[in-house]
DNA sequence: CGCTTATATACGCCAGACGTTATACTCCGC
DNA sequence: GCGGAGTATAACGTCTGGCGTATATAAGCG
């Protein structure tokens, strides 16, 4: 599965976030989703280990889950190429956007 | 559906990033998919229309797709909480997230 | 008007994603 | 080594997304 839909879960999704302030045991992941069984977490957990999303170290009988953020570098990059468009400050990009996307229109921003 | 899961579908990353470039007639992304027919593709614009991807216009017959790039700051801003993470060099914005996530461990970046 | 072109919708099908229950594995403490 | 805690996998059911075929809608054109 690829990162694009690993991240389109909402559940993946706050697992990321909560593993974004520090790692965590599944056992704490799988006590965050009281309406999921622990099943149920642990394969989210082995979709986003497969998707290079976050890493595991054995600790004992626990296994304790850490972010490992490299594989959102990929969606990263291909938001580069719209980021210009809703006028996030990012002129550092933007030369580098430019050479391949030139003349366009610029939307409104809602 | 929503953003998220609207990107992750390969196809609609694809006429998004062909409407990147600039404004395009439905047949004109249809012709863009070979592999897929009308209908299909067309359901695909449904979506991104329904995400708030895209915008259309009417010219006779015809129904020309935009880019409307503001549903995508969604997937941006949950994306900030992670960009610091792997160094990417966009240190305005690292001010703003390090009042919330401090002490954090740096990953390796692959 | 009737025909053609451009696009959208209806419907049925299938694969895959996600959930649950049941079970296996593995490490720890006694 | 045995029992239990922590976690993963297996097996299975259900629901949904995406595809194709067929059809509707609507505008242009002779």
């Amino acid at each position: 599965m690829d990162v694009f839909e690993a991240v389109a879960e909402p559940t993946r999704r706050a697992v990321l976030d909560l593993l974004a302030g520090h790692e965590r045991p599944a056992g704490e992941l799988v006590a965050a989703f009281p309406a999921l069984t622990q099943p149920a977490v642990s394969r989210h957990l082995r979709i986003l280990r497969e998707s290079q999303l976050v890493d595991v170290r054995a600790d004992g009988t626990r296994r304790v889950y850490s972010l490992r953020p490299a594989a959102l570098a990929e969606l990263d990059r291909w938001l580069y190429t719209y980021r210009r468009f809703w006028g996030a400050r990012l002129d550092a990009l933007e030369g580098h956007l430019d050479s391949k996307t030139s003349g366009q229109r610029e939307e409104e921003a809602k």
